[in-house]
DNA sequence: CTGAAAGCGCTTACAG
DNA sequence: CTGAAAGCGCTTACAG
């Protein structure tokens, strides 16, 4: 039904071998030989068959990015550089989008069985996933916007921005415009353990404790830090929950801005208004954040410098270099949403 | 290197087909067989290699939906309850994100040479793209969000909101709050022809000039409506223009929610207030609308029911229904946006 | 119910 | 530079 390799082969007169040679642009085949074939491709409008084509092929010859949880926006600009990267260095480049309770090593090792890649870029992995199961995926990888280096894996590179370091400074913020009573808006915080360096929630919570110590001040998360789901109805129900149990609460910082904006709601909804009651701090630095009444103060990831060098470092690492691991630095980006306590 | 069927049938002391067919759950297989094949196949960790299954099958047994533009909250709604809605009937389905800039219609072609999928859901279509080369896509599809009823292919049925009568509704609603000069914010509306059938974005235009007519009030397009990208920097830029031209406006009718938060924005930063100097409406209701400050008023799509009607449609349309086409109800959702002229 | 065999559309050594 | 042939991992009539 539809045209192949053999229609072409036939129709231009040449063999199937010279034919699927002029497509993968192999070394050896006559000009004459090329135009004529790529003259019949165009004239029969014959597409090649992927799955014949991935059967056979014993090494893919694109890259692949992972992304988790289609929604993000902090990924979703990240993914357009990438994009961007990988085109200019003239590479194709596939997406993969998958939900939150997918398991994306396992769609890698899949990928790696059916397509080959070269390569592959993670967006938001779980480490407990690398751990269970990395060791199927053959080809070099990195993780980005979580850390890899405790997980010793040799062809899994990380970039990412310094969690406890972003939070800190987030914190810092809020307790040097001189609130005390700062809530906090996390994911899944509730393993403050020497375990927790898997988790970035749990690092950023450690970031909020060192704020508070450096500033001689004192943290108890089970009593200011509350988890919820990264979104904005997760947003919304934290910080009412925060500002039931803790009406001293005079700011609140959450941990990505999605939730930040749902808290804002909150607030709103209260009848508190932001930053004259409370005053918030957000992370990732999305688009929204900025459109926001008020605009949100939050700690801006660099989605651009993220995206350029994992794809700069997935490219190296296939040409054999060691996995590396980077720290991008982050931002704070003050917006309307902090107010300075007299 | 990695376990094929083959393995497992030496293993397991069948031949190759039998395994074939238990995997397949194909009728004629003794318990017996069935038991010690699927008993080797979980020692050995095997996972069918899809390349090679689609490249024999003649036709696949999943489904796919097809969705253009990743970042648009309300296809992601819409996309979620499809697929609870799949999974509910049985059926596997497969997502497929895509620029706003690539063809749809050829994913689909691809697609079904490479998948065979046994129907598609289009996400966000574009028809001009469906009048090119639809006619390459032999399996029942589904376009959602579009009509697609003056199309006229046999396999293509439709699932939409009728977007001249949600327009009207918005701008009615603004007209019978007293507001006179309404600025509109819009895709590419330049095309008010009779050819307009084609784009939703003058499909909505259309509703506006409707709801003045009908109210004996005269509306101008070209200088009250302003094109602009889908997007929050878009909907900023346009109200900017809107506000910049035409002084007198008192009230904003945005295309999209994600225009109308944008316009938010931008009102604000002109130190004007909503919905006290200016009122709003968008349109979609997606998530976020309910998450503004403040809450935004808006047409809402129902996505619930765009999605379950899309995939029952579809399924029976499999089952060798002739296409139907299908207008969803919208329903106006009145937020904090809106302020009513004395 | 099960096995042996053909073949899906390609790629890739192997000869020439 | 080019052709003929093997084979990737499956599915599916065809026999039995």
């Amino acid at each position: 039904m539809a045209v192949t390799i053999k229609d072409v082969a036939q129709r231009s007169g040449y063999a199937v071998g010279t034919v699927s040679r002029v497509l993968n642009s192999s070394a050896s085949v006559s000009d004459t030989a090329r135009e004529k074939i790529l003259a019949t491709v165009e004239e029969l409008g014959f597409t090649p068959n992927n799955n014949a084509r991935q059967l056979k092929q014993r090494e893919g010859r694109g890259y692949g990015i992972i992304v988790k949880g289609a929604g993000n926006r902090l990924f979703a600009g990240i993914v357009e550089e990438m994009q961007r990267r990988f085109s200019a260095a003239g590479k194709t480049v596939t997406l993969h989008y998958l939900d939150e309770d997918n398991d994306e090593v396992e769609q890698a090792v899949q990928l790696c069985r059916e397509r080959k890649p070269l390569g592959i870029l993670f967006l938001g992995g779980n480490r407990e996933n690398f751990v269970r199961k990395f060791t199927s995926v053959p080809c070099p990888c990195v993780l980005v916007t979580t850390r890899a280096d405790s997980l010793g894996f040799s062809n899994l590179s990380s970039v990412c921005t310094d969690d406890v370091a972003g939070a800190a400074e987030a914190m810092g913020h809020l307790l040097d415009a001189g609130h005390r009573e700062v809530g906090v808006i996390g994911g899944d915080s509730s393993v403050l353990t020497p375990a927790m360096g898997s988790n970035t929630s749990a690092l950023r919570l450690l970031g909020c404790q060192q704020a508070h110590l450096q500033r001689g001040l004192s943290f108890d998360p089970n009593r200011q830090a509350v988890a919820a789901r990264f979104s904005l109805q997760g947003g919304y129900d934290a910080a009412c929950r925060l500002l039931d149990h803790n009406p001293g609460i005079t700011a609140i910082f959450a941990m990505a801005d999605i939730m930040a904006i749902g808290a804002l709601r909150a607030i709103q909804d209260r009848g508190l208004r932001v930053p004259e009651d409370i005053s918030i701090v957000g992370y990732d630095g999305i688009e929204q954040s900025a459109y926001c009444i008020p605009r949100l103060t939050t700690v801006r990831q660099n989605a651009g410098r993220l995206a350029q060098r994992s794809v700069d470092i997935l490219l190296q690492h296939t040409e054999g270099t060691e996995a590396v691991h980077e720290i991008i630095p982050f931002q704070l980006v003050c917006g309307e949403s902090v107010r300075k306590v007299p």
